[in-house]
Parts: structure tokens; C-alpha cells; sequence
DNA sequence: TCAAATTATTTACCTAAGTAAGTATATCGT
DNA sequence: ACGATATACTTACTTAGGTAAATAATTTGA
């Protein structure tokens, strides 16, 4: 039952990202090198640090991702005051080309979300919350 | 907000695999090997492509992960009648260990889910499957 | 019967993500 | 001031998962 429980978890991240894949294929990009743009974009220029926190990755995963974006143009990477950061910046045709590809992942996000209401997503980010959080590592002052 | 809600699959996703392969470590397995055992437990001698089948995964990954499983003495593979196919048995080793390992695991999975109600797990699957659900393809009889 | 199509698996190659260990810079404590 | 420690990132190696194409066995159809 639990079991079954983790395995449908699985079983929809491996689906969506996949669908998004899909979707980004025209864009020549991935679904990770997405989430790094899209993160980027929201809250402009970061270290490599500060995405993976966000993401709540490893950092060689970030740097592995941040290469790839950094070779086919989606970002740069400046040095900063600290040079052991690098601070990464969205490229001009990154700038350019995000709006479209938004729409288009927004839309498949609307087509796979169709079965839900408004109310079942809430109530499903609010379940899967309960699972994640860890209190002891993450800090957070809930009072 | 869409994108929150798949933001929080794929972590939750990300960090139920890294605790199953932490609690795994001990016996020198990984979370996808595990599901393939447990596959095999449940469902006795099977071929590749019914464990890729009911796993919902391409078969070149049951391929590799099957190889892994070989070498480490947890199944064997037999010729079928039908020679493309190649059938998966559990090992002796792997059956005198399974019942070991499940209850690790399932203490695992109490752990992750303390927070959430039976109820509340029943819904989570609930609204995961009105995701996932293909209809086309499932074929599923759910009556 | 036997060429053509289908099926089961594999191989090659790609990204994603993890751990462990290495490198370079920054900071701390004496 | 400077050695020890901490931090930011990278490198090397592992498994997981995907697609496309190759291989081998089976089935189909004229």
C-alpha cells in the first residue's frame, strides 16, 4: 500500500518529465536546464549555490546542467566579488525565447493537470509537503 | 502554481528514492533493483518485458538494471520457450533476504509517511493516478 | 515455403542525480 | 601574519531513465 503509494509518486515524476521533454525538444533543451532558466528568470542573476539550494539538488548536478546551458548560449557565467562563486545570467536569447516556451509548458502543464480542480492541487502539493520536509536539516523556524 | 505542483513531485520523488537507497546500501542495492524484486516476489518467474510492463518503464532500462542484478547473484535468467525471451527468477540468496529487506524498507516508508493519515495516503494515490492515467493504454479493470 | 513484418531484447548514446574526493578561494583564531 | 578550517565549485564514478537503431527469433501472408 505505501509501497504502491511511492511507486505511483515515481511513476508521475518519470511521466512529467518526460512530457515536458517532449514539449522542450523543440527548444533543444531538457527539463532540468528548464527548471534552471525558469528559476533564473524569476529571480535573475545567481550563484551556482543559490540554485541548487532552490532546486534542492547537489551542486554537481547544477554544474553539470549549468555547462550544458553555458555551451548551447542559454546563460553565461560571470565571476564574482567572491571568486570562488560563479554568478550565472540568463543570455539575451534565453531573454528572448523564454516567454514562448513558457506558454507552450504551461500549456502541458494545463493538460496534464485537467483531471484536477484547483482545490485537488492544492491539497496534492499540501500531501506531498508533508512527506518532504525534513525539521531537523532544513531549519525552518515554523513558529 | 502548476509548476509548484510538479516542482514538489519531482522532489518528492527525488528524495523517497534517495532514502529507499540509503536504507538499501547495506545489502548492495539500489531503489530500482529493489522494484524488481519485489516485482518477482510478488508475481514469481517473469519475463523482461512483463517486469518492464508492469514497472510502466522503457525495456532498455530493465535490461541494464536486470544485468546489475545478475551479477550480483540476486536473479538468474532462463532461456523461454520462445527464445527472444529471456525469463527472470529470483536467486535462492535473494529469497532468504527479501523478507529482511521489506521490513527495512517498510519501516522506511512508516517513517516517511508518519505525518499522513491512511486516508490522506489513499487520496494522495488517488490524485496522482488522475494524472498518470492514460486511458488508452492501461487497459486497467478497476471494479 | 519463405520473404516480410512483428516482437523481445540489447547496444549505443544522451541527460539526471547522487556520493566522494579534489581544487581554489575566503575566513577564522591565535 | 599565517596555518587551520570552511566554502564554492569541479571531477570522477555510479545508477536511473529515455530514444533510436541493431539483432535475433517468431509469426504472417501470399
Amino acid at each position: 500500500m505505501r509501497n504502491l503509494l511511492f511507486h505511483e509518486i515515481h511513476q508521475t515524476s518519470r511521466l512529467s518529465v518526460k512530457e515536458v521533454n517532449e514539449v522542450l525538444k523543440e527548444f533543444d533543451l531538457y527539463s532540468s536546464q528548464w527548471s534552471v532558466l525558469f528559476c533564473l528568470k524569476q529571480f535573475g542573476a545567481m550563484t551556482q549555490k543559490e540554485i541548487w539550494q532552490y532546486l534542492n539538488v547537489e551542486a554537481p548536478t547544477v554544474t553539470r546542467t549549468i555547462a550544458r546551458l553555458e555551451e548551447s548560449r542559454w546563460v553565461m557565467r560571470r565571476e564574482g566579488e567572491d571568486k570562488r562563486a560563479r554568478i550565472v545570467v540568463l543570455s539575451d536569447r534565453a531573454e528572448r525565447l523564454m516567454p514562448q516556451i513558457e506558454q507552450r509548458i504551461t500549456e502541458l502543464e494545463e493538460r496534464l493537470l485537467a483531471r484536477l480542480t484547483d482545490e485537488e492541487q492544492r491539497q496534492l502539493i499540501e500531501l506531498l509537503r508533508k512527506i518532504g520536509v525534513e525539521p531537523e536539516e532544513k531549519d525552518v523556524r515554523n513558529d
